[in-house]
DNA sequence: CCCTTTTTGAAATTGAATTTCAATTTCATT
DNA sequence: AATGAAATTGAAATTCAATTTCAAAAAGGG
């Protein structure tokens, strides 16, 4: 995101365009997603350590007013955000072994997903689906299935 | 659950038969699930106040392994505890109005879910899948749609 | 530049989850 | 029934992320 750009979607909410907003979004939107609010903090005090740890909070959780952010707590409990450049709905697979979180989007669940909560009389705003497993780099190196031999 | 069984379950495990433990279990067993610690806690001292939180956490943990119970962590971020006796896995509808909570399972669902998951070569092991919405007496609280006249 | 409002950041607070530890209880063994 | 080692209990302390407080600094309209 161009940088007038975030200064006006700013003042059109009534705030204030500062340079710590400036720098931690550049720093968010160029890093990659899921990262806790310590990471966050972490990489943009590298940058520029005068600016504090409960800016970055609350400005993650301004950027997520906005839809540049999302929330996401999997099942570790901790709130972790992503750039939401990308844009469209996704969901996410989790390797318990070495921590990797893939996307992915499909449409054959969501409209499963509709389905289900219509039979139950919902009417659906959104939902939250992780997997947990094994991603095949950590399978294999969990089974050494057999060897030759 | 009777108490003899689970005595048996417990010393197999070379752990201990308290007092607490079997009162803790029976008004968990006997009361709806998704309930948070300090509410399960409320109930038990309601019928014996000399039994602490912290045993009723310990024993919530324990009960969790033995598979008696399940935790699950919805969008409040509060830990919640169900009992297993229904025994099938299920997942969740929450009802963002009244906190209404329904459970469903589907198969077409879970199997699409391993489809997804070994498309991207991960091992599914479990899942996380809740559906937030409104129920249809909150829909209809809501939008009064249209009214005669 | 001035003034009001917003923002910042260090420090304090909150609250659930977890740990500590001395006192108590369990239970296998006499 | 008594013994004693090991487990359990529960109040209090601790942890730790999330959130709030508040005085000082910065933004930006006029
Ligand atoms: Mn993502
Ligand atoms: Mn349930
Ligand atoms: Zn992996
Ligand atoms: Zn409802």
């Amino acid at each position: 995101m161009e940088p007038d750009r975030f200064k006006t979607l700013i003042s059109e909410e009534g705030l204030k365009s500062t340079r710590q907003r400036a720098e931690i979004l550049d720093i968010f939107l160029n890093s990659t997603g899921h990262r806790n609010l310590a990471e966050i903090h972490a990489r943009v005090a590298r940058m520029n350590p005068k600016i504090g740890y409960t800016t970055v909070y609350r400005t993650l959780k301004l950027l997520t007013r906005l839809g540049l952010a999302a929330e996401r707590k999997f099942a570790d409990g901790e709130t972790r955000y992503e750039p939401t450049h990308k844009g469209t709905h996704h969901d996410h697979l989790i390797c318990l072994g070495c921590g990797k979180i893939v996307e992915f989007e499909d449409d054959g669940l969501e409209s499963l997903q509709n389905r289900i909560a219509r039979g139950h009389g919902f009417r659906i705003f959104h939902h939250r689906m992780e997997l947990y497993g094994y991603c095949s780099p950590c399978v294999r190196k969990k089974t050494p299935l057999r060897r030759k031999g």
